[in-house]
DNA sequence: CTGTTAGCGCATTCAC
DNA sequence: GTGAATGCGCTAACAG
């Protein structure tokens, strides 16, 4: 830290008391208007800038809130902590965004960071905190602030939930594709994170309502235990991967649904390679509505799960509980069907 | 804030004096055993997390860097921000990330809360800090910390700059088109950020040299201001409108240089609705080597400009410059032409 | 080895 | 209107 001037600083040129300084510095009335010109002009002078620090210290609050997301990379995860930012910021309190990568002990160290600085509330991002493991952190340090959590569930009394429905999102896609004629569809994730679980559902519900036995199902898993690089590339890779395994098992497959959109464009990226005609041979849905969606060949079709919405709502949740008012314990958003050329 | 335990109540319980525990706390030698273990059972019980607030208060020191980012969304900022965050936490450092937007007021406002946070250190990343405006925020209010601007150059004597030589980049880039037998280049660039200026002088630079008159040039920006709207889907739009207005007043332009991917992939589509073959009509080459030019049909030629290498050179400059050792007051990187389908 | 004292920068009583 | 005193939670001398 440097020697920025403190109110004592300020007071002494002035000619004043320190508790004066502070009153003209909050706005205060009850100050004759000539002190009030003479600080004022000092502090112009001097640049001052009140030390939240102490002033949280003193006032019992830090003005700091905490944004815990898996990996900002994610494409999806950075739109929502810049609207969550935004607004945070907007609102006078400062956020501190920390990727906590895939481990439940990474996650535990990065809650213990917020906790240290004093954090308000804290808004978790993504499903993979809805685990045993994290509820137990939140629980033991955690218990006395709002905590609002995206796309997850976490049982707590301080804990709020906004969540998009996934899994009938799901469910309208795979019946999307059933209504295009398409029946030998297969489901591919990477990671068997909540989320993605109730994708699968979704998917389940649909398949079994067709008629589609449990032995049928067409089900790819990246791996058992979380990814182990969240970095974007990787879950390209991944799908590239998981379709070549598709369709080595299963030749015949007409339709492939993918847990995130990434996923989708590498499994596009497999098919041409094969040769294989999107949407004519299999169709092709991913999850997010990214922008990489957008620009891929041809483009995505794909499930907008609302993060937009689901970011703003979570923020204003984390608003209300901070200022005392009564929030929804749990919120779900419904979600679309952005039809593009891969269906 | 709530009401998390604090050393005295620890003090109290352990029938100990509050000097003891923060010893315990902080691990200092010198302290009996069987206090130590005493002490530390309570640390435990209570799951006592010290206040970061206090210990900065009294240590001088906040252990919080921030990082300013125009627009976190911006995918190669998105990489920066993981890169700096990750390293900077795990050497005990807090990182208070922000959004700033293009406009220099708002960025004087994230100065401010930096400023009153007590960051002891901060990253700037992009050229859009390198202006006047700006630098007189920065020398007011964080003369006396180190800053480090990734992409910009700002001369204050505080400030250490780690830049890409993407003039240099741009006009091998250029080179490359020339040597591909392309003679009627464009360059398109959405804002008139110093880097795009940059970019442009490495084409005019090898333009001129090719025997290209200056009247010659074709040279087309979004808008002369800085650009109103940051988010992705936005220059991608801006690419599309760019490549319209350089196809319909010189059709018969054979290479188009952008200066950021998303641009470039915003032209291909135009270029695609045209039927206009790439690369055999036109060659295109974007800039930043990002996961959607490595998507996009056909894959774009890019200009890797090291933005990791950047943000790790970045994090150790600000690290050595906490940290009282002498650091390089300008560091430059070379870049890398990725080529892939557009050339 | 441990306790006492003082002070980091600030806001808030309570007097005057 | 304004100032003096107090305490937020913590660490760092300084004594003992």
């Amino acid at each position: 830290m440097e020697n920025t001037k403190t109110i004592y600083d300020i007071a002494k040129e002035a000619g004043v008391s320190a508790s004066t300084v502070s009153r003209v510095v909050n706005d205060r009335p009850g100050i004759n208007e000539n002190t009030r010109r003479r600080v004022r002009e000092l502090l112009d002078k001097y640049n001052y800038s009140p030390n939240e620090a102490a002033r949280g210290l003193v006032n019992q609050s830090s003005r700091i809130i905490g944004i815990l997301i898996e990996d900002i990379r994610i494409s999806h995860h950075t739109e929502s902590a810049y609207i969550i930012e935004q607004e945070m910021t907007r609102l006078g309190y400062t956020c501190i965004t920390l990727s906590t990568g895939d481990s439940p002990e990474r996650k535990a160290e990065c809650i213990q960071i917020l906790t240290k600085r004093r954090v308000e509330g804290v808004i978790l991002m993504g499903s993979m905190f809805g685990t045993e493991a994290v509820k137990q952190s939140i629980a033991e340090h955690m218990a006395r602030i709002p905590v609002v959590i995206v796309n997850g569930l976490l049982s707590l009394p301080n804990v709020c939930c906004v969540l998009a429905d996934e899994e009938q999102g799901v469910k309208l896609c795979t019946e999307l594709l059933i209504r295009k004629g398409k029946r030998r569809l297969a489901f591919a994730c990477e990671a068997c994170t909540p989320s993605a679980a109730n994708k699968l559902s979704g998917f389940v519900s649909a398949m079994t309502q067709a008629g589609a036995g449990e032995d049928k199902l067409r089900i790819y898993k990246g791996c058992e235990t979380g990814s182990a690089d969240l970095a974007p590339e990787h879950t390209l890779l991944a799908g590239q991967e998981l379709t070549r395994r598709i369709l080595e098992e299963h030749p015949d497959t007409d339709g492939i649904i993918y847990a995130v959109d990434l996923l989708a464009i590498g499994g596009l990226r497999e098919l041409a390679r094969r040769e294989i005609a999107v949407p004519e041979q299999v169709s092709v849905i991913g999850i997010d509505n990214t922008l990489y969606g957008k620009i891929c060949t041809p483009p995505l079709t794909t499930l907008d799960n609302k993060l937009v919405d689901l970011s703003r709502t979570a923020s204003r949740l984390l608003l209300d509980a901070l200022e005392g008012r009564q929030t929804a314990r749990q919120t779900r958003i419904g979600t679309d069907i952005i039809e593009r050329g891969t269906t």
